[in-house]
DNA sequence: AAAGTAACCTGCCCGC
DNA sequence: TGCGGGCAGGTTACTT
């Protein structure tokens, strides 16, 4: 589910709505998705502890506590971290029964971890140490640090197809499915041309593209799809849908050109392309040709 | 090095 | 109406 835009949505809510808040109590449903530590040490180390700060590093979600410890997340493909005020409830269109965890504040109001699918992971770790996850995490790609230069030193000499570059979180960090097919259209770039393929002019508007669709998604608050399981933190949908070029269109035409839109497979995932905007496929050659 | 597959889960949609 | 297959925003481990 949640990539880049989604899980930056949720840090920029969760820290207008949980910062200086006390934990004062964890109710656990679904030990599995807790890797680190026990249940039991995972409960005494929050409880009566405030969250001081929150960042984002790729798909990961840091909450750093008053005691130096770090609570992590990561959503997997249907995680969501909701909000509840005290006597409120939540948008009635999540369900109930895939809240695994709950965080109770001093000021009656809560944080649930809900997941359907149970992907996702939570770790609690001391600040001052990194998951190995994190560490081998790429470059930020919002980040001012992230330019073309980098962008072009780590793609122009891999023989892997582009679109699986993109999404490898070593090279790029956040980078998801969706917006991997997108940041590809918008820069006319077939996505199983290889990385060390590409002309200069070709990685110029690809670095371009991702930034400025990834930029664009976070102002949108992330994507919701039809199926809606996209939330934010008050259970809200996010509005990218809206500006979506061609992810998830199966039957649709490509706004550029108007021809059909065409699907294939790439690592056994869905990748959306135009067929005459981004037509220079990577020629074939026959054996003896 | 790169590409493919399966695994971890639940839910939904489609075709028969 | 029901059932099986395929698919869904992610990541890792293991095999070719």
């Amino acid at each position: 589910m949640p990539e880049l835009p989604e899980v930056e949505t949720i840090k920029n809510d969760l820290e207008k709505e949980v910062l200086h808040k006390k934990i004062i109590d964890i109710e656990v449903n679904l030990p599995r998705i807790i890797k680190f530590p026990t249940i039991e040490q995972f409960k005494a180390v929050l409880k009566g502890k405030f969250i001081e700060g929150v960042k984002r590093r790729g798909k990961y979600i840091q909450c750093f506590l008053d005691s130096g410890d770090c609570l992590i997340f990561h959503l997997g493909m249907s995680g969501l971290i909701l909000y509840q005020k005290k006597n409120e409830n939540i948008n009635s269109k999540i369900k109930q029964q895939h809240n695994h965890l709950f965080f109770f504040f001093e000021d009656g109001s809560q944080m649930i971890y809900n997941d359907i699918r149970q992907f996702g992971k939570i770790w609690l770790i001391k600040a001052n140490e990194e998951l190995p996850e994190i560490k081998s995490l790429g470059w930020e790609p919002l980040e001012e640090s992230f330019t073309f230069q980098e962008f072009a030193g780590i793609i122009h000499n891999k023989k892997g197809n582009i679109k699986s570059l993109l999404m490898n979180q070593k090279n790029i960090a956040g980078i998801g499915n969706i917006y991997a097919c997108e940041v590809l259209f918008t820069a006319g770039i077939h996505p199983l041309r290889q990385g060390n393929s590409l002309t200069d002019n070709e990685l110029r508007k690809l670095y371009l593209s991702i930034r400025s669709t990834l930029t664009r998604a976070v102002q949108a608050r992330g994507m919701t799809l039809e199926d809606e399981s996209y939330r934010d933190l008050m259970g809200e949908p996010g509005n990218y849908k809206e500006e979506v070029l061609i992810y998830g269109k199966r039957k649709g035409n490509c706004p550029a050109c108007g021809q059909p839109l065409s699907v294939i497979r790439i690592e056994s995932r869905s990748t959306f392309l135009c067929p005459i905007c981004q037509k220079n496929k990577p020629v074939k050659l026959k054996k003896n040709g």
